[in-house]
Order: structure tokens, then sequence, then C-alpha cells
DNA sequence: TTGAAAGCGATACCAC
DNA sequence: GTGGTATCGCTTTCAA
């Protein structure tokens, strides 16, 4: 039976060298003779080596390790989200630790796990994480960004959708088509993001000039998803809104659909704008008018922030706002 | 400033002991009587001690990860498989390392990089793993698993849902509702699984009597997912069969959406059976019969698997057939 | 440029 | 039951 694995000192032993210029070979770093180099980088090619990376990281006291915390993977948008981040991570040569997460607790759990690999940076893409433990990870310096999570933790970089302005681009939208009474449809134990922008809508709505106390209603949907947004739909008593404006795309598609059950049709009874731009929103089925998100920035800059602190731990929070853009659909039409 | 990490070394100096009792207290490995192991344990509470996993694995010559290795996460059907195998590989006390591949050489490097982290175990569900880095896993006694792939490598083991039991009722169901002319929908270089779907259903109606040279037309698609079927069911121009099988429920959404687009609807015109049974399939616009996986069994078992040939790594190649279920919605209804 | 040697942090075997 | 010690595989001073 052949031994198990390979390691550097076999490398060095055929090539005749110290484990010292293996290492030096096969990292770049500290000096070496070109001709050695190549012998060593050879032998390593014959015997097939491969870099133990626990010893390595034991050794540099750091992976290349980089943790992702999500929530709901199902959900179309965080899907999405979780794909560039891994090709971004991928891209830049490290390896993704991801964990789903449904409460704050399992949120430290996590961090504290990620710290025990040793990883050079955190993603946090759900949940707050409590400023104890985001304390321990700035000790080990190891870097942790945020997406679309409130930017007030110190230490701590994000990077976030520009909902405000994503906000102020749907109020302007159905003002200019027209509409009076407006809607805000949004479920109880939304995430900041979700807050944000109804807080922009209605700030924007004012602006434009609306008496948002008496033309602005709030729909709060019970649960998450299309399924909230169906019953929020069936639900709904009063005067229906005639531009209605929606935290994110699965509850304005369960919307969508469950005035359809009850015989409303947009955009012939209501406008409807939703958010995220998931890849149903633009079916035949929904052709949901939408704020597109740009995860591949988001991505991009998240990693981006994640390096530049691993080199500057210190430095003060970065908070980066990325643009968003109305796309326009059958739900809200483009005027003129 | 204080010292970065604590290590098992300050634990046993504060409870004064050796570094090998704290080991012991910790991993209630060896015998340690209860007083000390007491006092350990509390030394290390105290200290907010956390083992290094890297330092632990390397010694060990496993760490506590399992890769996964995915692609298209987008996909509706596959971040809810995800979702469900980040939620078994959590709960039984791992950390998975994911990774997105989009071709059969990522998926040699990422098997290769996953060894280097001396992962307990691979899970696959995207791609077919070449013999020689299976062997490479194999020597390193790493377990390998595949989701929905060929069951055809020595040494590996297969969870799959059961393919021809689906066809076999979707035939069953078609018939019973009176079809005569029958259709395959699947894309070009669909996976095994999908092709699996279109033999079995194919030698399930010829069981039925039907006659697949004449009866039975094969659609197939361009491009992968919604867009895919669409674009089938606008270039469709033969004629349109009235009982159609399609391999997965994008697929079979987006063909519906395209046919609607000419004024076809299910089940009036048409009857249409998916597969995988996403959420999507399910909401008011789409209604789709199809086959449900049990993406729960699936995680649940692949794990067992998995960690039943970390005991024994050379045991024969064992293949699951996980039970699909027909659920009859709108495109073609229950008879009777 | 190269090699010897001291860690990195934890585990497990072997004496006591 | 407990402590010393070799070991896991690699990196990185420090001399030569």
């Amino acid at each position: 039976m052949a031994k198990q694995t390979v390691t550097a000192e076999d490398v060095a032993k055929r090539a005749g060298v110290s484990r010292a210029v293996v290492s030096r070979a096969l990292s770049s770093n500290g000096s070496i003779s070109p001709a050695t180099k190549e012998r060593v980088l050879r032998a390593a090619q014959e015997l097939g080596y491969q870099v133990n990376f626990l010893a390595q990281g034991l050794n540099r006291q750091r992976s290349h390790l980089i943790g992702v915390i999500v929530a709901r993977i199902a959900d179309p948008f965080r899907s999405r989200l979780l794909e560039e981040l891994l090709h971004e991570i991928q891209r830049r040569g490290y390896q993704a630790l991801v964990t789903e997460i449904s409460g704050e607790q399992d949120l430290v759990a996590t961090l504290r796990r990620f710290t025990q690999f040793r990883v050079s940076g955190v993603i946090v893409t759900s949940g707050q994480p409590p400023q104890a433990i985001v304390n321990e990870c700035v000790n080990l310096h190891i870097p942790v960004v945020g997406i679309n999570r409130d930017p007030d933790i110190p230490l701590v970089d994000f990077v976030c959708s520009d909902n405000r302005a994503g906000a102020q681009l749907a109020a302007e939208q159905l003002l200019s088509a027209g509409c009076r009474r407006f809607g805000w449809l949004n479920t109880h134990g939304s995430t900041w993001a979700g807050r944000r922008r109804g807080e922009a809508f209605s700030q924007a709505l004012e602006d434009g000039g609306v008496d948002t106390a008496q033309q602005l209603q709030i729909i709060m949907a019970h649960e998450e998803g299309y399924a909230g947004g169906w019953q929020a739909a069936l639900a709904h008593d009063a005067e229906l809104p005639d531009g209605i404006f929606c935290a994110n795309a699965q509850l304005a598609c369960g919307f969508l659909d469950g005035m359809r059950q009850r015989g409303k049709q947009a955009p012939h009874d209501f406008h409807l704008i939703g958010f995220d731009n998931t890849p149903q929103s633009g079916q035949f089925s929904y052709q949901l008018t939408t704020l597109h998100q740009n995860t591949t920035e988001i991505a991009h800059r998240a990693l981006t922030r994640l390096l530049e602190r691993a080199k500057n731990p210190l430095q003060p929070s970065h908070v980066e706002w990325v643009k968003v853009e109305l796309i326009h659909r059958h739900t809200s039409p483009r005027i003129g």
C-alpha cells in the first residue's frame, strides 16, 4: 500500500533540497534560485504534491477560507446573491464556508466557529451580529462585511443597495403615472433593508406633495415571501390604493396573484412596483415592474472591502451604496 | 494588548494540569477524574477557550468540514436541495464548504482542494467526477456521495430520486386522463436524471400500449430553465401533443407560459406534468401537476451514507432510490 | 541562496 | 488518572 499523502518532506528529498526550500519554491516567498525552484516544482509535480491547508493555516494563523452567513437560501434573491458571492470568493482564490442560520444565537455560534477555522474573513447576509462576537473577530484580525444590514457596527464594513434611491424612483414612477392613493406592502419582522425602503418611500411621496397621513396605506403581511403577499391580498379589505410599492419581489408576486384571484389586475386596477428583480418577476405571468439590485456589483465590492480591511484591520468603517435601477415592466409601465 | 488567542496551554496552566489533561477533558477521550474534568472545563470557560480546528484537524488528519459541490444555485430546485444539505450538515455538527462549478475541470480542481482541507466527506450534486480524482479521495479515506448522478462509480455512494417510478406515475396519469399523443420535453445537454426520466417515460408508455415511434414526440429545448421552455413553446411547430411530460419544473413553467402566449392553455389544450415541485410550480399562476422530489429525505440519506462510509471506506457502493410523489394540480387534474 | 531548527496548537501513546 | 513527548505538515527566522 502506498503512503497516504505526499508531504513537502518527500518533495524535498526527491529534489535533493530541504523542506524550507520547497516551501519557498511554492509560495514564492523568500529568495530561491530559478534553477532549484524549477527542480522543486518538477519534483512536486511528479509526486503529485498538494499543500496541506490545515498545516499551512495553522502556521500562518490564517486559512484560505471565507465564511458566509446566509438565511432562507431558497428565496430567489438570496440564492442569486449567494451565487455571486461564491463566484467572487472562488475567483479570488478562496474557499467558501457557508452556514445557514435561523436566528441570532445561530449567528454567534457560527461566527465563533468561523474564527476557529481562522477564516480570512466573514460575510454576513442575514442577522445583525452582536458587538461582543464582532470584537472577537476584530481581535483575531478577521474582517467582517455586512450586506444589506444596518451599517452601525464599528470596524465592520457594509455594502448595501441604495434603498433610498430605489424608493424614490418608485415614488416618482407612481406619481408620474397619475397614482393618488398609495400603498406600502411589507411583512411583519421585515429586514432592515425592507424598513428602509418603506421609510424612504413615504419620505419621497411627501417630497412629491402627497399627504401620507391620508394617502399612504400600510399593508403588513403576516408571513414572508409569496405566501405572505398572497394572503395580504386576500385579506385586504380597505379601499385598494392605486399605486403600491412592495419591499421585495416574492411578496409582490404573491400579492399580484392574490389580487388576480379577486379579479383585480395590474396595471388596470392598481400599479405595483417590487424590489430585487428576481427571475420570476420578469416572467410572462408576472411582468413585474421592479427595482433591480446589482448582486454582481454587491458581491464584488464586498470582497474588495474584505481584503482591504485585512490589510488594514483598524481603519474606520466603510459603507458603500450600490446603485439600483428601475426596470419598467407591465405592472407599472413606463410613462410617455 | 491581550494575547490574541487562548490555547490549551493557557487552560492547562490555569487549571494546574497538563495540556494532555485539557485535551481529554474536552474530547472526553481517555480517562480523567470527574473532579479535574470539571476544573478544566471551568478554566476553559473562564478564559473563553476555543479549540483551533486547524491544529485539531492537522493532528487528527481530518477536519470537521464537508465539501459540497453545486451548480446554478439560483435554480429553485437546486437552492432547495442545497438548503436541506446545509441544514443536515450543520445538524450533525459539521461545517459545509461550498463550491459552485461550471464544468468538469472545475470539479477536479474543487475535489482536490477539498482533500487539501482534509474534509470528512464530499457531496456532489453536479457533474460526474472522473475516476482518477475519486481515487485520490478514496486513498485519503474521504467518502464521496453523489446526488441524482449516474451511479456507476465504484466506492462512491449515490442517493437519487426514483426517476423511473416518477415517469411511470406521469405516464399513468396522462393515460388515464385520456391522452393519446404524447410529448417529452427536455433540454439538450440535460443531466443524467433528466435523460433517465425520458427513457422511463417512453418505456412506461409502451408498457401502457402506446406506439411510441408514432405517438411520442421529443421536444428538445436549446436552453436550460424557464427561458428554454418558453422558447421551445414558441418554436414548436408540429402538432401539439395532448399529454406532455417535462424533465423539470423550470422548463415546464416556461413552456406553460410560452403556450399561453400562443393562446394554448393547460389542461384545456394539453396536459402537462413537470418534475421537482419547486415553490413556483404550486403558485396560482402555474398550478403545475408535478412529481415531488423529497429533498429533506435526500439530504438526510446523503449524510447517513457519508458517515457510514467514513466508518467503512472500502464497502461496496450503495445506491438509494428516494420515493417521489405525484402532486395533482391544475395542468393535469386528478381523475375521478 | 540554502539548511537547521523553532514554532503553530492539539492529540495520543506510553510510562509512571 | 496524569504528565511528558513525539507527531501532524508547513512556514519562517536565523546562521552559515
